[in-house]
DNA sequence: CGTCAACATAGAGATATGTCGAAACAAGAG
DNA sequence: CTCTTGTTTCGACATATCTCTATGTTGACG
């Protein structure tokens, strides 16, 4: 945790303002409807529960997901690339395996373009 | 801005863990999921957006969200029956007119479910 | 009562989404 | 090189979603 991240989520704010601070213009409706879009599925909030689960940096295995699922593994799959498109994870090969990641920035900009006016006071 | 909210707010933390704190079981992934599929189209977070602007305690009539729209009325009411069947708004009819309110516990829910443990830090 | 205005509901059509099995691709083992 | 295992891509199908027009409902006003 430092000081340039807690810059980096305080650009967030000011740059992207909250859903009660001003309506949305078309472009940016547009793109977060994309990334809520992705959450939209219960598989894919497990997916990524699964993953995020393992903390800060965690990574997970696509073959520890797909036992986790009574689908098939090309589901799975296309599961994760709809999160990875979204930008909400990432992945990388080693080897044999895949490893995702979760992006924790896309996750806190969601959070912050839900947080109401009085939620954000009370945090204060 | 009460102390019963504060209150409110904290059971929440309470008793819905984060993303992040562990694996979603199947019926709270499916419950999650309803509500971001219903902010998972441009149309709605805009709608949403336009209310909420309004405001803690605004109201929006419909017929003034119609017009922000190049949609047909019907459309524009089956989206804000969407929002309503989540839970993120609700509406009350006086007279001839409709209006519109967002209910800020439920957005403010969803933002601490996405609320990560570095940006949990970060605003405390 | 009749009419008008504001919203909601119903039904239909085009497109998008979730799922699968089959096949392709990648990488390590023999 | 070939075989096996892990993963993604492809093609197809059923279902869901978004949008429209047409119709229904509710309440205000003569």
């Amino acid at each position: 945790m430092s000081k340039q991240e807690l810059e980096v989520i305080g650009q967030d704010a000011a740059c992207c303002p909250g859903v009660s601070a001003a309506p949305l213009d078309d472009e940016r409706a547009a793109e977060l409807a994309k990334v809520f879009k992705a959450l939209g599925d219960p598989v894919r909030l497990r997916l990524l529960s699964l993953i995020a689960s393992r903390g800060e940096g965690g990574e997970v295995c696509v073959c520890e997901l797909t036992p986790a699922f009574d689908l098939s593994q090309p589901t799975i799959s296309h599961h994760l690339k709809l999160l990875r498109q979204a930008g909400l994870i990432d992945c990388e090969r080693r080897g044999t395996w895949v490893y995702y990641w979760v992006l924790p920035s896309a996750l806190d900009r969601l959070a912050l373009f839900l947080r109401t006016p009085t939620a954000a006071e009370a945090v204060a």
